[in-house]
DNA sequence: TGTACATCAGTGAACGCGCGTTCACTGATGTAC
DNA sequence: TGTACATCAGTGAACGCGCGTTCACTGATGTAC
């Protein structure tokens, strides 16, 4: 009985191992091209595997993405956590600059959030898993601005915060005929600009 | 050649109006089903023609959507322009409710000028339009600020807001196991927050 | 007034493509006795 | 130790669908003389 549970556990651990083969696969691929145009196919010859075989691991394309996004979801969310960890006088334009830098260095989990926040038609399971990967972001902001001094209505103010952030990238991430630098520094602008409002109004 | 002119002129208005026949029948349709699901044969069979027939009158399936986007963006602004011009002491609260309420209301432009925010695939032409059609609604927030009395970085200010509410939008519009009723009123509650921040903030 | 020609709206059917997903099968490894 | 059977990862090819777009054609209306 032991020997048996301990074999199913290795065999478990096999099996999440290739599954996150694959995510790397479509991660990497996302670094590449808009997220939208990855098929499965394209993640399947990345990852060297049959395209079928993704089947094995994901019960369809949403699945498969949606644990992309929970992946990424939690590398930001340990990015930011750390940042507050570490230091212990925070600026909230500091966590501002931070954030926007990672969504304009990974556009891709931007698009994929973007993504499954627009679109309704996903089964309820993927559903579930992509809300859970944006409370865990939210949280952290909660933290942030708990540890801000904000008392009243933190989380309302903490949400309304992340969502205007959320609201710059869509709106200024591209503007015809400006280069990435020239974007990177007019949303940096615009965000720190917003950081200071909800300094002076909010905090 | 006074003659000639006169009818031509006259058999472009006509082409003019048929060509908003088609875009009355996209617009019907997103009332309907999501934007993503309308398709050509869709409008087509709305506006009682063959889909062939619309590539009389528009180049591709993009030309036609930014012109309904086109279409409702005026709208919108419009709706605005007028609010502030009747009410001579508009609260900046007020001006985020009517716009939210208007995108809830719309669902359909929303997703049109997100997809068309994230979509970089689209051709400069298009691209263009959907960038009139953005900077006429940033201007309506622009004035909406100078009127408040912001002197400094109106622009920027006015940016910012249309961004976080356009981010309240994006983050807060789908909420699993939600009623339309409830969403309404939690965005209604960020934004109005979102209004007092920025007044506390920035005015 | 009549005739030959040009213009243009409109169309049903077909093209072509990309893509998610499934099928039917192979081959390796583990299990029971 | 050997044999029959079960399990499961993996696969190439095919299915099926939806869709934007184009083709080849018709028929009505306008123009020139």
């Amino acid at each position: 009985m032991a020997v048996r549970s301990t074999l199913s556990k290795l065999k478990e651990k096999e099996r999440e191992t290739r599954k996150n083969l694959i995510i790397d696969a479509a991660i990497n691929l996302f670094a590449r091209k808009p997220f939208k145009n990855v098929s499965m196919r394209d993640i399947a010859a990345e990852a060297g595997i049959s395209p079928a075989s993704i089947y094995r691991y994901f019960s369809d394309r949403d699945d498969l993405f949606v644990a992309a996004l929970y992946r990424e979801g939690k590398d930001i969310s340990g990015n930011l956590e750390r940042l507050v960890r570490e230091n212990g006088d925070l600026s909230i334009e500091k966590i501002a600059a931070v954030f926007v830098d990672y969504l304009l260095d990974h556009d891709n989990f931007f698009q994929m959030m973007t993504h499954f926040m627009m679109d309704s038609g996903i089964s309820q399971e993927s559903l579930q898993r992509f809300n859970a990967a944006e409370r865990q972001l939210l949280s952290v902001f909660d933290d942030i601005f708990r540890k801000m001094g904000v008392r009243e209505n933190v989380r309302l103010v903490s949400h309304a915060f992340f969502a205007s952030l959320n609201g710059i990238m869509i709106t200024f991430r591209k503007y015809p005929g400006r280069s990435d630098e020239e974007v990177r520094r007019h949303v940096h602008r615009i965000a720190r600009l917003l950081a200071g409002i909800f300094k002076k109004g909010a905090l």
